[in-house]
DNA sequence: TATCCCCGGCGTCATGTGAA
DNA sequence: TTCACATGACGCCGGGGATA
């Protein structure tokens, strides 16, 4: 089975602390192979071609189903790798406020003495 | 080396949701 | 109301580390 290519690249996951607008990739335009676009179903007569009409819809709805579980599980994956930057430049931002304060205090102590 | 356990990825089904 | 798509839940499978 063949793998889609990532649609977001890394810069745009950059732990910037802004959330990034995730680019939805484009349908594909085609079909993949293998894939029969089915018969309209007026040309349908026999249950034999009715019931391969069904083993069609059926493929051709599990095979996109696939497809989107895919996308779907990529997405998340980085939504949490995201989140997982978001929360180290907040961490990183927090340090730093904490050693500000402390130097303003210090300052500040020092100035009242 | 064999076995166990955990984890990540996959396919499928059921269901929610928005658009026509 | 119907349809297509997105996503949560579930079970299965294979890989890799830990242990006897």
């Amino acid at each position: 089975m063949q793998k889609t290519g990532m649609a977001v690249t890394g810069d745009e996951i950059a732990a910037t602390g802004d959330m990034p607008t995730y680019q939805i990739r484009a349908p594909p335009t085609a079909l993949p192979q293998g894939v029969v676009v089915a018969a309209s179903p007026g040309s349908l007569h026999s249950p034999q071609q009715l019931a391969e009409e069904a083993t069609r819809k059926r493929e051709l709805r599990l095979m996109k189903n696939r497809e989107a579980a895919r996308e779907c599980r990529r997405k998340k994956k980085e939504y949490v790798t995201c989140l997982e930057n978001r929360v180290a430049v907040l961490e990183n931002q927090n340090k730093t406020l904490i050693e500000e304060l402390k130097a303003l205090k210090d300052l500040y102590c020092h100035k009242a003495e």
